[in-house]
RNA sequence: CGGGGCGUAGCGCAGUCCGGUUAGCGCGUCGGCUUUGGGAGCCGAAGGUCGCCGGUUCGAAUCCGGCCGCCCCGACCA
């Protein structure tokens, strides 16, 4: 390929909007460019390395024995309705409607159309395994993009689900999907941790999530230091303190608070540290209260709540809501003197704190030494609280380490919920009607290609691992105009493409320096050079972008040399 | 959606506070000459609804109101 006649807009200067650096370099590379927030085209360049992560993961799907469909980006709404997530997935599904008014979504996701595919066509324990793939365009209404490619509205997803008849089955297909991803992750260069990590909208049990570690990713993860415990923030368990025994002490004394709402306005005014509080949050599900007790320098992790909870429809009570179970107003609520329809439920921490303050349910004021188990009772101490970075291991005498992370992939089991919402129900061997069992396996190709280029890249540019890279060599001809040199070059071209190692040849009418600078920003593995020094010597010269690594030879040694280099 | 920032030539920016000639600069682009191994030099040229709509004013890139777009931080996900 000649750079001459190859569509290769680089840029000086990264344009204002793009501030990571996979979004900067992918942008004056010539990789991409931004439509609207959130929306890219893939240039020449670009395209090349999406393909070529395209590719990895589909061969290792293929040999894994997953099977490639290509499945619609439209979806009828009423197959949503029959699961209930035309109103329920978020971020919510982009939504269009044809000329008689009937409404679409354009896919975000698969499960719907896969199983509604599966149940009209599988009805016997016969059929399956089996475990279906597409690679395809997916539309998510994002509320914010960010990032170049590491979140947008649209993006190339590769999306598996696998069908069997029995949890036995499912735990051999998602082993399958799991290894196939390690492989996937393996070749492409790209060190992943996994984690432990919750389902989300998908709904799902044992969900492991593949991160890349990176300042710019939009996740937290946690890490052991010790035993390699890892999980996502958002279920990431820290051991609790040894609870301490207590005795009946004074009964708690009500201290006045003014105005103090705030956790950090009571310390204030009591000079007491926050982890001597106990904060008491209520929550609403269906017509049930709870009272939700962290310690005061605590976060309540959401999502561990509602994985306690199961209730699907739990939110914070309103400032009314509190005021009429609690018979105070909002920043003053206690787990002292609550109805006893309100559920206590404490994080784990709780039962080792003695003396603390809490809400006295009414305004302005405070409850002065109070002992869990003693002045109220707990109904259950369960891991509520966000981890934070220095916490102690809950499986080892370990440290847990807070990380930022990019998510390339996520894989887990669903259950039954999609197949039985949409009758993928086969006959088992005797002849009973059975629900498949479904696994659902999720990569993000487009977003791979931010990951890679936040991994991979320095002062001068990207530096493509060679599995991605969108060519292995590019061979700079330094003049152009000398036909000697030119047919070196030509021949060095036509030997190293022969030998199936894909070459652009920079012939521009450029000057060197610029042919250099591209080289670098673009970041192909190798650089090899023919200019005045191979008039000179007959050598030309080979250099290693990763780690700047020379060589020279002779043009006939070149494709030897090259594959060397490139090993 | 809440908070913050920005919108002037293809890209990067100045000018806006404090209204006043023909809206500038660097890079890029086009033409010419020179140059030619790390983003060349000189000469010449093209390129602008100053995001959009409305208002104030003799006069608006600049002041006021509304809207749109983009980026960043927060709650969601590949």
């Amino acid at each position: 390929m000649r750079a001459s006649q190859y569509y290769l807009p680089t840029l000086r200067q990264a344009p204002a909007e793009a501030e990571i650096a996979s979004h900067r370099l992918l942008l004056r590379g010539g990789f991409i460019r931004s439509l609207a927030a959130g929306v890219f085209s893939f240039l020449p360049l670009g395209l090349r390395v999406l393909r070529k992560v395209e590719e990895v993961i589909r061969t290792e799907m293929n040999r894994a024995g997953a099977m490639e469909v290509l499945m619609p980006v439209l979806h009828p709404r009423e197959l949503w309705e029959r699961t209930g997530r035309w109103t329920a997935f978020q971020p919510c599904p982009l939504r269009v409607k044809d000329r008689n008014e009937r409404e679409f979504c354009l896919g975000p996701t698969h499960e719907e159309v896969v199983t509604d595919l599966v149940a009209r066509d599988v009805t016997s324990y016969k059929q399956v395994p089996l475990t279906l793939y597409q690679i395809q365009t997916k539309f998510r209404d994002e509320i914010r993009p960010r990032g170049g490619l590491i979140r947008v509205k649209e993006f190339t997803m590769k999306d598996a689900y696998s069908f069997d008849v029995d949890e036995a089955g499912l735990d051999r297909s998602y082993l399958a999907m799991y290894d196939a991803y390690v492989r996937i992750f393996d070749r492409l260069g790209l060190p992943v941790q996994i984690v432990e990590a919750e389902a989300g909208s998908m709904g799902g049990h044992d969900t492991r999530e593949f991160m890349v570690l990176n300042e710019s990713g939009e996740d937290t993860i946690f890490i052991c230091d010790t035993c390699g415990y890892s999980a996502n923030a958002e279920c990431a368990v820290a051991r609790p303190p040894a609870s301490t025994s207590r005795e009946r002490t004074e009964k708690p004394r009500l201290v006045s608070t003014p105005n103090a709402k705030t956790i950090d306005a009571v310390c204030a005014v009591l000079g007491l540290p926050a982890d001597q509080l106990i904060k008491t949050l209520i929550y609403r599900a269906g017509e049930e209260f709870a009272a939700v007790l962290v310690r005061g320098d605590r976060e309540l992790n959401d999502f561990k709540l509602a994985g306690f909870l199961r209730a699907p429809d739990l939110r914070m009570a309103t400032p009314e809501e509190i005021e009429q179970v609690t018979g105070g107003p909002v920043g003053f609520s206690g787990p002292i003197g609550l109805p006893e329809s309100v559920r206590i439920i404490a994080d784990c921490e709780i039962a080792s704190v003695t003396d603390a303050v809490v809400g006295a349910n009414q305004a302005d004021a405070h409850l002065v030494g109070a002992d869990p188990g003693v002045d109220f009772q707990v109904e259950t101490y369960t891991d509520l609280r966000e981890a934070v970075h220095g916490d102690p291991c809950a499986r080892c005498a370990g440290t847990l380490q807070a990380k930022r992370a990019i998510e390339v992939a996520h894989v887990f089991k669903l259950g039954t919920k999609y197949s039985a919402a949409l009758d993928a129900v086969v006959d088992d061997e005797h002849g009973e009607q059975r629900p498949l069992i479904m696994g659902c396996y999720g990569i993000g190709v487009s977003r791979i290609v931010a990951a890679i280029a936040e991994i991979y890249h320095d002062d001068n540019g990207l530096v493509w691992p060679a599995a991605v890279a969108p060519f292995q060599v590019a061979l700079l001809l330094l003049d152009p105009d000398r036909e000697d040199l030119r047919q070196i070059a030509e021949q060095i071209t036509a030997d190293l493409e022969a030998a199936g190692c894909e070459t652009i040849l920079d012939d521009r009418d450029e000057r060197a320096g610029v042919k250099f600078k591209d080289a670098d920003l673009i970041g192909h593995p190798l650089r090899i050079v023919v200019g005045r020094k191979t008039a000179e010597t007959g050598e030309v010269e080979l250099q290693r972008r990763r780690d700047g690594v020379q060589a020279m030879a002779k043009p006939e040694e070149v494709v030897a040399k090259a594959g060397e280099l490139l090993a």
